[in-house]
DNA sequence: CTCCAATACGTAGGAACGCTACATGTAGCA
DNA sequence: TGCTACATGTAGCGTTCCTACGTATTGGAG
């Protein structure tokens, strides 16, 4: 998967992973590459990063805890958050219909 | 629409509009205009960088010409361009696939 | 005749984003 | 002891698209 293809797309998947319930970092993006088969792996230092960002924004809020010894970040959806993943989904909506508009080749991806 | 959302997936844009045939810059972003309702008006700034990109990596090819008093530079697809649209079209459903997969709310579009 | 929009091309500079590479530290197993 | 998984973090880089210009022609409105 091309590196650049994320631009732009990654809050949403972030949020829409925390909309199940409060995660860690870490957690977070496994969570990500089981949903999508692993074909989504991540890597820290682009989940991190965009984390700090989304909490900065006031989407998500994080706490600290220790957990096995483990100090954890643990951040969950904040009601400005859920109102931007909805607005994420229609944006992919509308996005993936101008995408398959002017790239053709089947207007959907059928049944894929 | 987001600027950032467009990142990495304009290159299969414009290389699926020169499929329909040779098209100068301009026809190329009237054309995706079109295609898509209005909905995806680039600014020429964009276009015109994205189609020197593409050339310099061999995707299309240009020539001058002039047409009305003005100059146009027309493109066309390279058997490497045809190569790399459908590589595109494969990379999109890939990622479509993967963002509906992780973004939730109904995999598939429905009927939208 | 003048002005402006549409057509048609171009570049410079900036902002945003995700990735690579690295650093830190704990737990658990071989 | 050493390695892997877990868990977090930052600095710097490269790419990309956008904004804001600049140039030039054609043709229509006023």
């Amino acid at each position: 998967m091309r590196a650049e293809a994320l631009k732009g797309h990654l809050d949403g998947l972030l949020l829409a992973t925390l909309e199940h319930g409060p995660q860690h970092g870490y957690a977070v993006k496994e969570a990500l590459c089981d949903a999508t088969g692993g074909r989504l792996d991540l890597p820290t230092g682009t989940v991190y990063p965009a984390l700090h960002r989304l909490e900065r924004a006031g989407l998500i809020k994080g706490s600290w805890s220790v957990v096995g010894g483990r100090r954890r970040r643990t951040y969950e959806l904040t009601e400005q958050g859920r109102r931007s993943l909805a607005g994420a989904r229609d944006h992919w909506q509308e996005f993936a219909a101008v995408m398959s508009a002017a790239l053709g080749g089947g207007p959907w991806p059928a049944t894929n």
